[in-house]
DNA sequence: TATTATAATCGTAATATTGCAATATTAAAT
DNA sequence: ATTTAATATTGCAATATTACGATTATAATA
């Protein structure tokens, strides 16, 4: 019990869901649109930005970067982090096509 | 400890995590589509096609409905679920819009 | 009124998530 | 080699989520 039961699903209603709890978080959609917004992507300033601690930051991180979405790299003691373009269209697509599949007919 | 600091976000994208949530269960999503693809909305066998117990639709149902996202009326003994077209087109817009807001220029 | 069918609620167990202090790691700078 | 700065990892506490059995509520039907 606790768990949820992912075998039940199709492969398409759990991916949508694995990408939709990483936007099920504000401090996860703060950080992607911070980054989005910076000229290149040295992110330094991601703490003092969204007011979490250090670690929590990270932990967050991780958590887009385990869905494909953030590529790092590091330029020297800094950490890069920017969006992965070609998964990030690839969502939208996901989420557009989720949103036109419903067309309900009733009340 | 362990609580989500929303005060700490902007109301759009506590907004934004809080209807992503909906969608971050493989359960919720499989109900929306569902829920979509009836003539009506006699949703009386969701339980048979989801294969989880009652009492587990019930709370998911219940968490797409305190979002807006589902207008229910009793026809008889039977609930009648459906999607509420207008918030539904809401939702569309909000996640569209972050979508396009994320342009990046790095990397 | 008693029965039946359907869905909500309650209670509870198992697990996941969130957050941070402490610590470790990494690499540049001195 | 030491220090410094940035990020990751570990460990843990607080809280949230997921799931279901048992029960309750509601209304149609016999």
């Amino acid at each position: 019990m606790g768990t949820t039961k992912a075998h039940i699903f199709s492969p398409r209603h759990n991916e949508l869901a694995k990408v939709a709890k990483v936007m099920a978080h504000p401090a996860r959609v703060a950080i992607l649109e911070y980054i989005s917004k910076q000229q290149g992507c040295i992110c330094t300033d991601l703490v003092e930005e969204i007011g979490l601690a250090q670690p929590t930051i990270s932990q967050h991180l991780n958590e887009i970067k385990k869905v494909g979405l953030l590529e790092g790299t590091f330029e020297g003691k800094n950490l890069c982090y920017c969006i992965n373009r070609e998964k990030w269209l690839e969502l939208q697509h996901v989420f557009n096509s989720f949103f036109s599949v419903i067309h309900q007919n009733c009340c």
